[in-house]
DNA sequence: TTAGTTATTGACCAAATGGTTCCTAATAGG
DNA sequence: CCTATTAGGAACCATTTGGTCAATAACTAA
């Protein structure tokens, strides 16, 4: 019917989606943009809308597939506990294992859009909802087998795990090293075993 | 000798503080900043240099009044342990308490900018070292008092308590909730004491 | 009063910003 | 082989960006 689409939009996106990741929202320009792509401005607005839109898709991308890695990632592991364990330490290595120190593209925008940009808002909190019940179903069943303490409540520990990595996500940014997130993450399963 | 400042150049800089604080490094521009400061482009430039050498100066004046604060508030306890409670119970009530949910500027900035801002990325180490003594040196004194565990060491309970009160900054901006966030300082407490 | 010094202002600037439009190219169905 | 339809690309746009500068204003020491 009509004349098909050059470029693969998967990895168009994806290719914003590592622009946006790199330099932040509003620090990507459409020029950084179009050269990641590899698109003319105006396919780019052809087919993705405006830079907003362009990062919200982006922005949904990163977080299916971080969802689906956080999910097969805990599941893989021994015991509960352990895909915890296992979860964490990959994550750790693979934030700092990047040549650019460039943290996690959620975190990134919630830092530096969610309070004035309600879609980023709004993602940040379905994803969140999503993760904490993944944990905090594990964390269950840890507890269920006393390998996880039983004083504080799998929520609860959850929201600990939660903070204190996106808080090391957060700083791999600055001044956190790869071997200090590793021993951080030692010293949070230290605390929550029996 | 000749023409005096008409301004008073503490509450400009408090002042374009305030806007990085609010808006971010990238998204404050000179015209912000002109109406925050309440000020010329002229008269910024001549007073403070280029923008980035005002968000410096801005940060810097953040840093040292957080670092006093953190010091005071930490040594008005009735014990290392309670300073510290206080402490991060003080902190989250006012980073909560704003009307525009804006977290820390150090932690936004490191986030923002501090992989492609050496300055920024100095100004964080130097904060962090700081206040890392700060927690080392009180978390010893909760040791030999027998108010908080001695499996790990101080200088790990401090890395896990900023870490987590990192994120929780981090966090505020988008979907966590004062209530929670006191909720999870309730039970870092929970897991550090003996 | 005056000379020297510095602050303020607003006009000015080049470059870059996000965004639009319009013309041409390419395709599939009839 | 047309024709409807959509992709691609380049030129174009107004606005905003960070930044400069020259003219003027205000002050003080002599």
């Amino acid at each position: 019917m009509a004349r098909p689409r050059e470029f693969d939009m998967d990895q168009a996106l994806e290719q914003a989606m590592q622009a946006f990741w790199n330099h932040g929202y509003e620090a990507t320009s459409l020029s950084d943009l179009m050269e990641a792509m590899d698109l003319q401005k105006g396919s780019i607005y052809k087919a993705f809308g405006d830079k907003h839109s362009l990062f919200i898709a982006a922005l949904d991308r990163y977080l299916d597939d971080l969802h689906n890695f956080n999910k097969e990632t805990i599941e893989s592991g021994s015991t509960p506990k352990e895909g915890l364990r296992l979860w964490l330490n990959t994550e750790i290595k693979l934030v700092c294992g990047q040549t650019l120190q460039r943290g996690c593209l959620l975190v990134n925008s919630i830092v530096e859009r969610a309070n004035q940009d309600e879609e980023v808002a709004q993602r940040a909190k379905a994803h969140f909802m999503r993760t904490h019940k993944l944990f905090t179903k594990t964390i269950e069943a840890g507890q269920a087998l006393n390998e996880i303490r039983t004083d504080l409540s799998a929520s609860e520990i959850a929201q600990l795990i939660s903070v204190s990595f996106i808080g090391m996500l957060a700083m791999t940014k600055g001044p956190l090293t790869k071997s200090a997130c590793l021993q951080i993450a030692k010293n949070i399963f230290k605390l929550i075993e029996i």
